[in-house]
DNA sequence: ATATAGTGTGTCAAATTTACACCATTAAAT
DNA sequence: ATTTAATGGTGTAAATTTGACACACTATAT
């Protein structure tokens, strides 16, 4: 028995829910739609999925397009499939995260015209967004929430040196919750892979913190065991 | 501006990792394959979406045609797109993973033609399946590894009555690795979601254990916080 | 009766987690 | 020069959790 692929039977497409850390705040990036349906409406950035590339390179892609924002590490967290999310059709949606450092980062800005512009929101207080966007920044925030503790997603939202109190009030924001200074201090001290700079914070009018690094060689060197786990 | 959805631009399928536990193993089911490719080749449980359903009630119909199963939570892990993963196309796959017990279950067996024949096989030693299915196994069984220790689905495993030696080696059959009898049922016991019956084991040759059952009401007023963290 | 196979139980040491408060340092303001 | 405002940086003790460890009990089969 021979039998043949069907043609095509769903449109493909991806959204992405990309977090960031700025003066305290978590933050995601929106774009403002320039396409029916859902014009003017705000949405996250997502887009459909071309034939000959593979949905990670799609989510590369398409981020770069509506936000200009590149070589990002993104990672796929749940799959869209209700046969009414979109008005149109048939669109089944996978969506993706990534965390990006504001700092410094140029800003943002849509590549092609289906955006309007792309911005930073502040997680909480998100107004309502388009499709079922909601439902699925949702799930993405709870996800990275239980990551943040086996993972070392935090570093990405930092910049490369970053003050404990930094790190704590990331902590804070994900997790929505006060920590206990000298408990966080020492507990993430006790891992290991925090690397203790000879420099100090600038610019503040007050005792200026050290500054840590994130020491990526040797968090895997130590939670090799723990690192398959995860996908 | 208005912009039409495209045609359809992908094949969408749902491919199943149904565990199951049966005399101290953990198992898996396969099928054989009745079409090319792969014809004859061992499987996952998998086939394409209509247009009109959604991915989960496609991930039921579809365990159901090829297994004979129904009414299974399957839960969404991973969606897999790498544009080579099917020799003749474009195949987008969905993966789901369910837990059941195999004991006393009627015996699993295909309703359509696409399969041969449908039957449980240990996840140890598992042959070469055809297309990305080893690596879609892979990785439902790390997700199941990792959520065995904040979901309730060992119990989902189980016979609805069993015993604490049986809880204790289906943990160790997913974590492989022993575990210590009095600290693990210190442990179990201690979370209280855990209710002991006033029956024994039959049948057995030896001193009979007393049964448990699961308290799902319990487990959730316990746990509520935790629960949404999940998806 | 006895051999067999698995059930069921407690304690102590070590490790981890939690709660908790004050002095130090810096820049800016006076 | 002194004060103020803001945050940095540090230790200890109690409570809880984890981990290691061994033997008597019970039901059945022979």
């Amino acid at each position: 028995m021979e039998v043949k692929l069907p043609t095509f039977n769903s449109v493909f497409s991806i959204d992405c829910v990309i977090f960031g850390f700025e003066a305290g705040e978590l933050k995601i990036l929106l774009i403002e739609r320039n396409e029916e349906p859902f014009k003017d409406w705000l949405a996250l950035p997502g887009y459909i999925v071309e034939q000959d590339e593979s949905i990670d390179d799609a989510a590369e892609r398409i981020l770069y397009e509506l936000t200009g924002l590149r070589d990002l590490h993104m990672q796929q967290f749940h799959t869209f499939g209700e046969v009414n999310r979109h008005p149109q059709g048939r669109v089944i949606t996978v969506a993706y995260y990534a965390l990006i450092r504001i700092n410094g980062q140029k800003e943002v800005k849509p590549v092609t015209q289906y955006a309007k512009s792309a911005f930073w929101h502040p997680v909480n207080e998100l107004p309502k967004l388009a499709f079922d966007h909601t439902e699925i920044f949702e799930t993405g925030f709870n996800k990275i929430r239980r990551r943040l503790n086996y993972q070392p997603i935090a570093f990405e939202l930092l910049p490369e040196k970053f003050t404990l109190t930094q790190l704590q009030s990331l902590y804070e924001a994900v997790l929505n919750k006060k920590l206990d200074k000298r408990n966080f201090r020492k507990k993430m001290l006790s891992y290991g892979f925090l690397k203790e700079l000879d420099e100090k914070q600038k610019g503040v009018s007050y005792r200026a913190a050290k500054l840590y690094k994130f020491d990526r060689r040797k968090y895997t060197k130590i939670f090799q065991n723990d690192l398959n786990l995860d996908k």
